[in-house]
RNA sequence: GCGGCUCUGGUGAAGUGGUUAACACGUCGGAUUGUGGCUCCGAUAUGCGUGGGUUCGAUUCCCACGAGUCGCCCCA
């Protein structure tokens, strides 16, 4: 239908409109306190990119791209994700020239063709942040931090953050063998998913939903048990930055990510009430990216949150601002002569700066009057013939309704 | 991609196999003379997501599609 945005998408009405230059303001002030500059990178990008960024085999690249074929022969694709596209524009323009760590943040919308739910839409609003060049684990806890703080200075409460580590390309296929064998010895006991996972990626069995609370879940394989000794101290360090700036977070060593370039620390903060999507905001570090997409190896973290799910979150708790409509002037005009004269006013007003407004739909000055009281207006600014003849305005205080007619030229120091 | 539920005006909603589809809010107009917020009066769905079917007749029954929603999957 005509009248129908597509699928999984959504308008977002002056009223709303509101909430997100809140919550883009609110963004861009953290941001700015911690250190990270705005990027901004084309909506779509060559499909290759994705294709080796977030890698083939995961659901985002197999199942839930929007992929098309440009008039000039190339494949494109609308963007899943912004990590692969930040990357991209740091290798491209060398911002690594800059010397030392690069940090990155990012808000807009990505692409996933995925069924609609609260919560989830197919264009949806990411805020992002990437940390490019640096190995240190103080940067994994920093972006953590700066994850949490910016829901907690939402207001946002009954957050829970998640911290785990997955390994390096050195420790992670070790235990992903491990837990290979371990659960083929349990195949019996796998749900369907599960056995289609055991091939596919394995690690995810882990957060399944139907096996999760099985006994033989208990004895799999942990992580902890395979990490090389450099992820082991990275994670120690990790959970040792957030201890010491006062974060309370639990190690779920069942958190897995969805998608390939992630490696050590993975996280995630979760706003339960939310239901069946209820990740707020998730991340790790990506030790393995800017090497896949061509540059030197670099080291990386970063994390993205879910604008439209913390709107929802906000709104739940009635964190959201209050709209309040606020204009000073409203001019009301009383017959065809003086309407022009009215326009006139409304116009000089204007060009002071002061916000006015006017009816024009030439409706009885009841109306207007009305009209000028729901518009939330101070002053009705009335002119009608005698006005006109007399160079006049008379104006009308709307809370105490009390009024005087005063010269044209009086009328914005009146109102001020 | 899979399963469940839902779909009545601008909004919240009531309702029925067959005359005018409640009610409330909102909106518009009016209650004499150029003035609002309160009150009162009046108007406001030839239409019940879309398309088929069953029936003498469907908004009410059936089917398909669409959209929303919940869960799964995935993820932010």
């Amino acid at each position: 239908m005509l009248t129908n945005a597509p699928r999984g998408t959504k308008d977002i009405l002056p009223e709303q409109t509101r909430h997100w230059l809140w919550l883009e303001n609110k963004i861009r002030a953290l941001c700015e306190v911690y250190g990270y500059e705005e990027i901004r990178t084309p909506t779509f990008e060559h499909t290759e990119l994705f294709l080796r960024g977030i890698g083939e085999g995961t659901d985002v690249v197999d199942k839930e791209m929007y992929t098309f074929t440009d008039r000039g022969d190339r494949s494109i694709t609308l963007r899943p994700e912004n990590t692969a596209s930040v990357v991209r524009a740091y290798l491209q323009n060398k911002l690594y020239g800059n010397g030392g760590l690069t940090k990155l943040f990012y808000v807009g919308s990505m692409f996933r063709y995925d069924r609609p739910q609260a919560g989830r839409l197919r264009e949806f609003h990411q805020f992002g942040v990437e940390a490019i060049g640096e190995k240190n684990p103080a940067v994994d806890a920093e972006i953590i931090l700066l994850a949490r703080e910016f829901l907690l200075s939402l207001g946002l409460n009954d957050l829970t953050l998640k911290i785990n580590t997955v390994g390096c390309p050195k420790c992670r296929p070790i235990w992903r063998r491990k837990l290979t064998e371990y659960f083929t010895e349990n195949a019996d006991e796998l749900c369907a998913d599960c056995r289609r996972r055991l091939e596919k990626n394995p690690l995810r069995i882990l957060d399944c939903k139907v096996d999760g609370f099985k006994d033989f879940m208990d004895d799999a394989p942990k992580i902890e048990t395979c990490l090389c000794d450099e992820c082991r101290e990275h994670f120690a360090a990790v959970k040792k930055f957030l201890t010491a700036a006062g974060v309370e977070f639990v190690v779920d060593n069942r958190l897995v990510r969805g998608l390939d370039y992630y490696t050590k620390t993975a996280f995630e903060i979760q706003y339960a009430p939310l239901g069946a999507q209820s990740a707020v905001a998730g991340g790790g570090r990506y030790d393995g990216l800017v090497r896949e997409i061509g540059g030197s190896d670099t080291p990386a973290v970063g994390f993205a949150a879910g604008l439209e799910r913390i709107l929802l979150a906000l709104e739940l708790q009635r964190l959201l601002p209050v709209n309040a409509k606020k204009i000073t002037a409203f001019v009301v005009s009383g017959g065809t002569e003086a309407e022009a004269y009215a326009f006139k006013l409304l116009t000089d007003l204007r060009r002071l700066n002061i916000p006015a407004a006017m009816d024009f739909g030439s409706k009885s000055m009841k109306a207007q009057m009305k009209a000028a009281a729901k518009s939330g207006a101070r002053f009705a600014l009335i002119v009608g013939e005698e006005e006109v003849a007399t160079s006049t305005v008379t104006v009308k205080n709307l809370e105490t309704a009390a009024q005087e007619r005063i010269p044209v030229a009086e009328v914005s120091a009146k109102i001020i």
